[in-house]
Parts: structure tokens; C-alpha cells; sequence
DNA sequence: GTCGGCTCACCACTCTGTGGAAAGATGGTG
DNA sequence: CACCATCTTTCCACAGAGTGGTGAGCCGAC
């Protein structure tokens, strides 16, 4: 029998799982959050949802002011550990280094996340974007550097990412749709890069490939960005050979 | 008595807490950690940690493969969410990138947690460290920078902190005793600053103070970091004042 | 002052989380 | 290749941890 309420994965451990949701409700809110907005969003009992959030303020994951409930300091811990842990950034950061140097633009390596990616690292080119560290940062897929994740999927991934793909308007003012996306994935396929001009902020562009796993996955990717003039069209096809060439190296000090 | 191992603060939610601790064993052990190592750890049947740990994989805190379990994903929103939403940070960033073009030396950001401090932020001076990222990074109050922290908590706070602080040896080879460091932390709250050279890296210099909260304590300094060369003795008190300003606008500008 | 909304403490019921024990993997050794 | 030690996973019946409805305090708004 379909149960009507989907979101029940009938799980055990219903308690931490309800505190998870809870910290997810507060990572993507942007403001401090009332009590009774948090349980409202994260579909528990005001009464539950108080007892959660205590725990977890004084583990110091949640912090509360007058305002509301926001993110604590302890989560800084969990964040540094996983950056710090994981080898394919380890691998990633002197090449991603070099690849600043020697191009003069931003490198950055991301990873794929459901359908979205997280920036995992970021070493700034020649003229530095004055931008605050981005790690960590949640991007879609279908713009910028996200299609190569997409375009690298398994098929039946693939698929499924188009179908809750909706036409939507790129930062340049161009509405793609998902057909349109699709087709542009097969061409990444074929060269074995995405490329991005406007899609996600005005004026910039990106290159981007796929790191290689060993089980044909592409979970993770590297990524030059610049101003539209710093990668002008005839430059592309160079960097995407540079890209494949430390995305080759990442992946061959990793696994 | 104070309770050594008391390790039952008795609390409601017990698998909460558990899972939590569960998670601090993974962010302090800096190798991936097998299911039997974590359990026995975090003080837990292994079932039990077993159990947790699924979930928590699940939910994407956690990832596992054949060597064992490391932190996950999943963990770098919160501290994305964390960095993004504090406000402290977000009047820092600019003031911190001023005093480093001003002064030419790395500027951070940290704050004191329990008995001891985790870098916010950083700013790379003139001549960039070749560090990777530290910003999560947990350090002692005992050294360096946070010899601020420690000097200006409350009198209660530092009496006790000092009760606990061992004779220990500086990267330069100094030994110091909990009553010596007693009386530099006097010297600090004099001065209104701390300074340090080869406290915790042999040839680095730094100079911190404490960012003014309305409550009168201090959580939070700020500090800029060098070489001893770049930092000789008659220019501390200048940076002292430079940095005083700028922990005033910061306190200014986030309260 | 009065009102509505938010937060917190209480407590009896019940379903969740527990952990011992045994089965299944894994890998090192002779 | 057979053996053994060690680690991981699954199972299940019981106990008590977690739940959430309720109502008392606390603001701040009007």
C-alpha cells in the first residue's frame, strides 16, 4: 500500500534522523530562525523540536540569541575534518595551484551532491576575484561547471536529473530548456568538457572536466573560471586540455 | 570531586548525544577510523555505534569505504551556514583585509571554545604563507594568539583555566609553568594585547587582541601573524594600536 | 491593560533504540 | 589450503528513552 506520507524511509533511529533534519532546516536558512519556525519547516512538534535544539546547543552545533536559533561553532569542526581527510583534495591542491598559475584564473574543484555540487576548493588567478571563500557553497548543476557533473552522470542519472530539469533563465538573459540542456550534455560528452559563458553570473565564463574514478563515476570535477575576456573562445579548446591533464593528475595521486 | 570522567552529564535524548559524540571521534581522529575503533572510542557497544553510524551515512555526515569510516559531505554546510550567517565574520572579512594590505602580515579571526580557539578567518598578508586553509583549525589558548583569549576571560574562568594548564614547552624550547604564563597574561591585560614569538611555530611572530563584546567578554580576537623578522619588537606596540582600532570597528559594526 | 504568540517544563504512555549473542566477512599465518 | 583471530553485520525481546499534548510564564504589540 502506497503510505500517503512519502517522507517516513522508515528508518531506525527516528530521533537522530529528526535532529539531522532539524540542522538541515537551519544550513539553509539564511537568518536566525524562531523555534516554532524551525519545527514548522522541519514538520516536528514545537515540544520535540525545543528538546532537539537543546542538545544540540549545548554540544554547541546550534547557538541561540534573542533572535532565534542559528548554526553553532561546533559544526566548524566536523567541516574541517572532512576537508582536511579527504585525499582527492589533498592530491587536488597543488595541482590546482599550478593550474591558477600557469593559466592566471581561478581553479576550483567541486563535487557532486544529489543534484547540486559543493565547492570543495578554490585557489584564486592571477587577479583575485574579491570574493569570500565560497567552500562550501551549494550550486546547481545545470549552469556553469555543474554540467560537467551532469553530462558525466550514468544514463538512468542522467535521465532522471533532465526530467526535473524546468526551463529556466541563465544569468545572460538565455532560456534553456531541458531538452536544449540535453543536448548541450551530449556535446560535453563528445569533447570531454563543459564550458560556460554567462550562466550563472554575467560577464564570466568557466571550463570545466570531470575528475576520473576508478569505477567511471564523476563525482567530483575541476574548474577554471574568468572574466569573459580571460577565456575568449579560441583559448578554450587549450584549456580544456590543461583541465584533462590535471584532472588526470588529481585523479591518478588520489586512488 | 571534580567529576574526572563523570561522563553521564544526564540528559535527555540519549542517541542524540551519543551520535554527536560518535561524530567528535571522527573529526578529531585524522585518519578514516574502523567501526570497532570508533565504538571503542566514543565508549559504546558497537551495535550501537554500528547503528548511528548508518544513519549518519545515510544522511551523508559520514562516509565509509573499505578502509574505514571518515567525515562526510554533508557536514561542510553547516560550517558554510555557520561562517555565512555569523555575523562577527561577515564585519571582519573587510576590516581583516585592510590590516592585512596595511600591515603587510596575515590577519585572522578566531574564537575561543572551551579551552580553546578555532581560526574564523584569515587573511593572507604581502607574502602569502603557503598553508592550506586553517579556518576550522583548533589551536590552544595557551600559545600564540590565545594568550588574548585567556587573558581576558573572567577572573573565575582563568583561575581555572591556569589550574589546568601543564608546564609545556614553546616551539622555541622554552618551558613554561602554569605560574609563568600567569603573569604574561597579567602583561597582556596591562597592555591591552598579547604577543608571541616562536610560541607555537619556531621563527613566527604574532600580535592579537581581544574584539570588544558588550557583555565584556572576550570570545573573540583578532591577530596578524608573521615572521620575527617581519615583526621586530619596537614595531608591537604600533601593530598593538592598529589592531585595537580594528577590533573596535569590528565589535562597532557586528553589535 | 489586554491579547496573541513564543518558549519552556511537566509527565504518562508507547514505540524506539538498545546491546548481547551469533552468523558472516576478512585477512594474516604456517 | 586450512586455520584462527579480528572485525563487521544481522537479529530480536525487553526496558526505558523519546514523545508530544497541555498549561504556565514571558514578552512585545496594540
Amino acid at each position: 500500500m502506497p503510505d500517503v506520507e512519502a517522507a517516513k524511509p522508515a528508518t531506525s533511529m527516528r530521533s537522530l534522523e529528526r535532529a539531522i533534519d532539524v540542522l538541515e532546516v537551519l544550513d539553509s536558512g539564511h537568518h536566525p530562525l524562531r523555534l516554532s519556525e524551525i519545527a514548522r519547516r522541519a514538520g516536528l512538534p514545537v515540544a520535540t523540536t525545543q528538546r532537539i535544539l537543546g542538545v544540540l546547543e549545548a554540544r554547541g552545533r546550534v547557538e541561540k540569541d534573542a533572535v532565534g536559533y542559528r548554526p553553532g561553532v561546533g559544526l566548524i569542526f566536523g567541516a574541517h575534518a572532512y576537508l582536511a581527510g579527504n585525499p582527492m583534495l589533498t592530491a587536488a591542491r597543488p595541482i590546482l595551484q599550478d593550474l591558477a598559475g600557469a593559466t592566471g584564473l581561478t581553479a576550483s574543484l567541486f563535487r557532486r551532491l544529489g543534484w547540486s555540487r559543493v565547492v570543495l576548493a578554490r585557489v584564486e588567478g592571477g587577479t583575485p576575484l574579491r570574493y569570500e571563500l565560497p567552500i562550501g557553497e551549494r550550486l546547481p548543476l545545470h549552469v556553469g561547471g555543474g554540467k560537467t557533473l551532469a553530462a558525466f552522470m550514468d544514463e538512468e542519472e542522467t535521465a532522471a536529473f533532465l526530467a526535473q530539469v524546468e526551463p529556466h533563465t541563465r544569468a545572460d538573459g538565455v532560456v534553456v530548456t531541458s531538452a536544449e540542456l540535453a543536448a548541450e550534455l551530449a556535446e560535453v560528452r563528445a569533447v570531454g568538457y563543459s564550458t560556460a559563458r554567462g550562466d550563472r553570473e554575467p560577464g564570466m565564463a568557466s571550463v570545466a572536466v570531470p575528475v576520473p574514478e576508478p569505477d567511471n563515476l564523476a563525482m567530483a570535477a575541476i574548474q577554471v573560471t574568468g572574466s569573459q575576456a580571460d577565456i575568449p573562445l579560441e583559448r578554450i579548446p587549450e584549456l580544456g586540455a590543461e583541465l584533462k591533464r590535471a584532472a588526470l593528475a588529481i585523479s591518478r595521486r588520489t586512488f
